[in-house]
DNA sequence: TGCACCGAACTGAAAATTCAGTCAAGCATT
DNA sequence: AATGCTTGACTGAATTTTCAGTTCGGTGCA
């Protein structure tokens, strides 16, 4: 909880949202964690290591983050609490602005850097699972498998948004009510028969496999 | 054309599309165009330079990458054609690849570095824009708002299906899929009762409310 | 006594950046 | 048509900067 080390992984958190994962340098972390450059060479083996941890720790605390201590919102409006879980993401709020950019610079730094991409292809994994769940309850007449694609689709879209909003392409506003359209479009869509629907869709299977080399 | 400059341009776009925007080294760029060091320096101010106009570089290119030299495909099917040109930025061909991780990678170093957003911004809403257009071809019946917005989800979400491709979340094929059945949904959407078409989505205030937050 | 920690000086290597100078093409002279 | 002058493209070899990572004497404290 207090644990020096894990003040160390907030503080990278911090860094890497203001100046990106390549822009962290150690001697700035330091200086952010209010602790000397020594220490964080205590704890971690070296800047790489400290790296590898704190994207752990990105990912997961995004885990809690939409889950949360309680289990799952489950009011009596499945559709306002599926809203509710997207639009998280879609605050201009410190934490949240902090937390989203901090996911961001791990997703694009998985690009480059195969270490990561299992971590992140299992949280993203239980993200999608989760948002499946919410549709599910939204949508009963629906089957599993267009729920998975259509999480699928709205946790992608939100990383997309996200993006755009703090590249300075997007206003946060705008980008909620955007989403809002998607949530929409995904549930209130219906199939004309012989175009792709959920059911073409569902040959793909649920998972968000993890990806070839 | 065969500008030693520009030759430069296109190297470092394809070093940025191995390494990343912070993989790049200089000297590995001159070596990847096959030059001096020092050439670069004599071209570019300095490294951040470089990077400055490698990314209005990409960004130039993307813009003539889905327009092409033709004015627009049109044919005699404008869903096929939407789906084409979305489908076109998820192909696993080096050409392909190479440019979107650039633009990927050009997007993330847009979110700490704010020069870069304002041509990132603009090239944006070109593609938006001709998106729209398709849209609009597409489903005649809706408005033009409603095209914008829905232009606007499918590219975003064409950049968050290929940072999880390129990431190692999703493989390729899944991708389109999944592109494929978002252009569905938005284009087979219908509106509960009482509203009137996509239109409802377009519109500022509370937009698509649906459900309430 | 041993653990967690400070802090500041230091090293080493990798990268960025500079510099003095070569090379070739043009271009005006005589 | 030989001469000298200029200029832009280019290079290789320094030089400088920037950091990660180390070291070590020292502090508080359980």
């Amino acid at each position: 909880m207090s644990d020096r080390r894990t003040e160390i992984l907030r503080a990278a958190t911090r860094v890497i949202a203001r100046r990106g994962v390549r822009g962290l340098r150690v001697g700035e972390l330091a200086a952010e964690a209010g602790v000397s450059t020594s220490l964080i060479y205590y704890h971690f083996s070296d800047r790489a290591g400290l790296l590898r941890r704190t994207l752990d720790f990105i990912s997961d605390r995004a885990d809690h983050y939409t889950a949360g201590p309680d289990p799952a919102p489950r009011t009596e409006d499945p559709r306002a609490d599926l809203e509710q879980v997207l639009l998280l993401e879609l605050q201009d709020t410190v934490d949240v602005r902090e937390n989203s950019i901090a996911w961001g610079e791990l997703r694009a730094t998985a690009v480059f850097e195969p270490d990561l991409r299992e971590d992140l292809a299992r949280t993203t994994h239980t993200w999608v699972h989760d948002v499946a769940e919410l549709l599910a309850r939204a949508d009963p007449g629906g089957t599993a498998p267009a729920h998975a694609a259509a999480a699928e689709r709205l946790t992608a879209l939100v990383e997309g948004l996200s993006v755009r909003w703090h590249s300075g392409s997007l206003p946060v506003g705008h980008a909620r009510l955007l989403l809002r359209g998607a949530i929409g479009a995904e549930l209130d869509r219906h199939d004309p028969p012989g175009r792709g629907g959920p059911a073409a869709v569902a040959g793909a299977g649920s998972g968000a496999g993890f990806g070839r080399s």
